[in-house]
RNA sequence: GUGAGAGUAGCUCAGCUGGUUAGAGCACCAGAUUGUGGUUCUGGGGGUCGCGGGUUCGAAUCCCGUCUUUCACCCCA
């Protein structure tokens, strides 16, 4: 019987398993030069957990389970949660800032489309204790220095950022309703995605008053919060909001990647725990989804039942970055090939033994080796080294018999000497 | 949950308005090559044409259903 894999999931042959290593690589060695330490939990937690924050119907998203003992489980759909119960757990002795970083495994039951399956990695980040826009900026900085790391430039990519607090303090001063907020934010956030009329008629339908809808309209449309003065009534709420944003993009220009960023007041971000600055990278051209995205949650750590602690960060998933580098040219020629130091032949079936026992003693001192299984003549051995990518091939032959001594064989140039057996392997060590 | 497209070898695909034993390239294996690889040449294995039903003398081809997949909508932590 042949069983299919399952819907939405991707299977990692060396090929794509050397492609996501890379990856996750890359993003863990960015992570900690940027300061950040490594953290996971369980890939499953209690249902309720996912509920607090978001209601049912994110039930139907995920993928969930009953053990044994009765207990309602999910597998994560995402580490945040995990993250926040982890510092609540240690919050006093955990020393400030709090800057941790993660890449776990996540799984939503959601239908795949492009750039969305219903497993994939997503690269976390994080900064909790500190209030600061600074650390906002950081954030962006530390998801910006890998995009850079990896190839990516100003043309490729650009971080549109924008202020949950802005974006309601603003709202409000043109007479928005608290209550609709929340309504406002979601028909904000398709901005980007509709036609410029569709979106004018959706934001009438929803704003009946002409000059309101017009204010909203002319707020949205702009992109950069010097403007902002100008269309906005300052109170003190805005004004603080604005700062802020200034104070991230004043640092982010400081740390040098300031050509990436732009005010964007259409990013709004799906769920309802940001509070602050909202963040999202998008590729220049905007043909896919968020390559990543996050912002401030300050409330987060009390709703799960910790004090009231700050907290800002980002959630990078490996399928839209896939996508995006594999596009730009950036993702093969980059991979490192599949590497093997040596390949060990020997020039007749009768010297197999001592194939093994040098094959054994370069394994030993810490060098790759592989062999062949079929004792063919050596051509054919040294073509598999061929095609395992052997940086040079041993070959064993009467010189062994007589006096000890292998052939080494560059296999990039082809060139060989004959050197003693122990003494080669003496030099390899010492090196 | 809604809508549209696609399923032929491991992969990318060809296969006319239904007609003998279903093809190519790449990949894989072997030989040319019994002490020297990458190139080349030759050969080989591998397919219930997604699955089930229907129409027909005859179906990879037409029709219905179903599954899978891709893309878009909803949602996006």
């Amino acid at each position: 019987m042949k069983i299919p894999p399952v819907k939405g999931t991707r299977d990692f042959y060396p090929p794509e398993m050397a492609r996501r290593n890379w990856i996750i690589d890359g993003w863990k060695g960015i992570s900690i030069r940027n300061g950040f330490e490594e953290y996971d939990g369980p890939i499953f937690e209690y249902l309720k957990m996912y509920q607090i924050k978001s209601g049912d119907e994110i039930v139907e998203q995920l993928f969930s389970l009953q053990d044994r003992g009765g207990r309602d489980l999910a597998i994560r759909p995402e580490i945040t949660p995990t993250l926040a119960r982890m510092v609540n757990q240690q919050i006093n002795a955990l020393p400030r800032p709090i800057k941790w970083f993660s890449v776990p495994r996540l799984c939503r039951a959601e239908r795949p489309q492009k750039g969305r399956l219903r497993e994939f990695f997503q690269w976390n980040i994080d900064i909790i204790g500190i209030d600061s826009p600074e650390a906002d900026a950081e954030v962006i900085f530390t998801s910006l220095d890998y995009l850079r790391r990896v190839g990516l430039t100003a043309a490729d990519v650009r971080a549109k950022i924008s202020s949950r607090r802005l974006l309601a303090s603003v709202l409000r001063g043109m007479g928005i309703e608290n209550s609709c907020l929340d309504a406002m934010y979601a028909l904000l956030d398709k901005k980007a995605k509709l036609p410029a009329d569709a979106f004018d008629a959706l934001l009438a339908e929803h704003v009946p008053d002409k000059e309101q809808a017009t204010r909203i309209s002319d707020f949205m449309a702009l992109d950069s919060i010097d403007d902002l003065q100008r269309l906005v009534s300052a109170d003190d709420d805005t004004r603080v909001a604005v700062e802020q944003l200034q104070n991230v993009f004043a640092t982010l220009e400081l740390m040098g990647v300031g050509d990436y960023c732009v005010f964007d007041p259409s990013i709004v971000r799906g769920l309802a725990y940001y509070t602050g600055v909202v963040f999202e990278i998008h590729d220049i051209v905007g043909e896919l989804r968020a390559i990543c995205g996050g912002g401030r949650y300050d409330n987060l750590l009390r709703d799960f039942g910790g004090p009231s602690i700050p907290a800002t960060g980002m959630g990078m998933g490996d399928c839209v970055l896939e996508i995006l580098l594999h596009q730009k040219g950036l993702l093969d020629s980059q991979v490192p090939p599949r590497r093997l130091e040596f390949f060990v032949a020997c020039a007749d079936a009768t010297l197999a033994k001592a194939m093994y026992a040098v094959a054994a003693r370069l394994r030993a001192g810490g060098q790759s080796a592989n062999f062949s299984y079929k004792l063919g003549g050596l051509s054919k051995q040294l073509k598999e080294a061929s095609s395992q990518n052997a940086r040079r091939c041993i070959i064993i032959g009467q010189e062994y018999v007589d006096k000890q001594e292998l052939i080494v064989k560059d296999m990039a140039s082809g060139e060989q000497s004959q050197v003693h057996v122990d003494r080669f392997l003496a030099q390899l060590s010492g090196t």
